[in-house]
DNA sequence: ACAGCCATGTAACTTGTTACATGATTTT
DNA sequence: AAAATCATGTAACAAGTTACATGGCTGT
């Protein structure tokens, strides 16, 4: 869903070619989505489809096709925009299911598991802080801003790995 | 990818079928994801194509079709467990997707987006609240531990727009 | 000439969603 | 008898990934 409106909100700046949108919307989310461009391209054909996007004059320099949003999709693009991101938090992420699973049936291995994860967690904090650094200095505040959510977010899984780690010594306590 | 592995989880418990497979998977997230009995079903089907898991037995009670893991679904389900979740965090998000549009192409709305996001957030903060307290009534302490992490992570999300509200000011501020 | 980038596309596959079809058993 | 729940499945679709095919243009 977000590489259709990524599309859209890239192509309501100004027309563009397939190739274009990959490397804008890539620049946008500081590389840390490699898009990929056959998505692009499937997504461009889905939107012209649905009649968000269209063609625009023949195919000019060197085969390109460039595209430009119709009134339909300026319109769905809007309303996206102006709702904000609800439903219910994502319980269901990977690292979770992982977590209580393995507090299930791996119980053994759970402490090396957990400290594990946090090594991992503390690994992404120090990349993140450093891509972050360098968005700020290459002036891209809004993207350093999302990093600083990305590192915001990863300081929130150290908390919860570390109250996890207590609450695992605790419960040993009260057996011995 | 999670339900793949929560199918194989829940097996190297016990052998189950289909319908067990479901509401034990939907007890152990706390109702917070309504798994689809069809996707059950046919990642019991892919798994049992893959060698994972084997159906036990004939057609039991009510055509009940029972599985159990295979030793190399049990060696796959244990390596995944051994793995700590890497990979960059998520910028891809879709409200990061949003906002980061949001400021591009909608500057005049961004700031109303802002608070209602964060409304949005607020709302979500309390639902966590509630549903972490049940489960603790519950003694679903690990359920309650999970929660305690979505509830971390919604404060990472008001703590990156409360930022960004207040960057939006000081620009603005510059502006003058 | 060749490597590398620009540019467009297709095919096969995986995960997940929605909706439907079928029938047995249990509860009201 | 009707409704709800248990139980298994299929079909169609959306989004995304990986891999491949094709060709033009640019720089060495």
């Amino acid at each position: 869903m977000s590489l259709r409106y990524g599309v859209l909100g890239l192509l309501s700046e100004q027309p563009l070619h397939g190739y274009q949108v990959r490397s804008r919307f890539e620049d946008m989310l500081g590389g840390s989505w490699d898009v990929n461009i056959g998505q692009v391209y499937s997504t461009l054909h889905s939107l012209e489809r649905d009649g968000m996007v269209r063609a625009v004059g023949a195919r000019g320099d060197r085969g390109k096709v460039v595209y430009e949003l119709t009134d339909l999709g300026r319109g769905e693009l809007g309303s996206w925009l102006a709702e904000p991101d609800s439903g219910p938090q994502q319980l269901r992420q990977e690292v979770y299911v992982k977590l209580l699973l393995a507090a299930r049936v791996a119980n053994g291995g759970l402490p090396e598991l957990l400290s594990r994860q946090k090594r991992a967690y503390l690994q992404r904090l120090k990349d993140v802080a450093r891509l972050e650094e360098r968005a700020r200095g290459d002036g891209k505040d809004e993207l350093a801003l999302l990093l600083r959510g990305a590192l915001l977010h990863t300081e929130a899984d150290l908390t919860l790995i570390d109250e996890w780690i207590e609450e695992m010594k605790t419960a040993e306590g009260r057996l011995r």
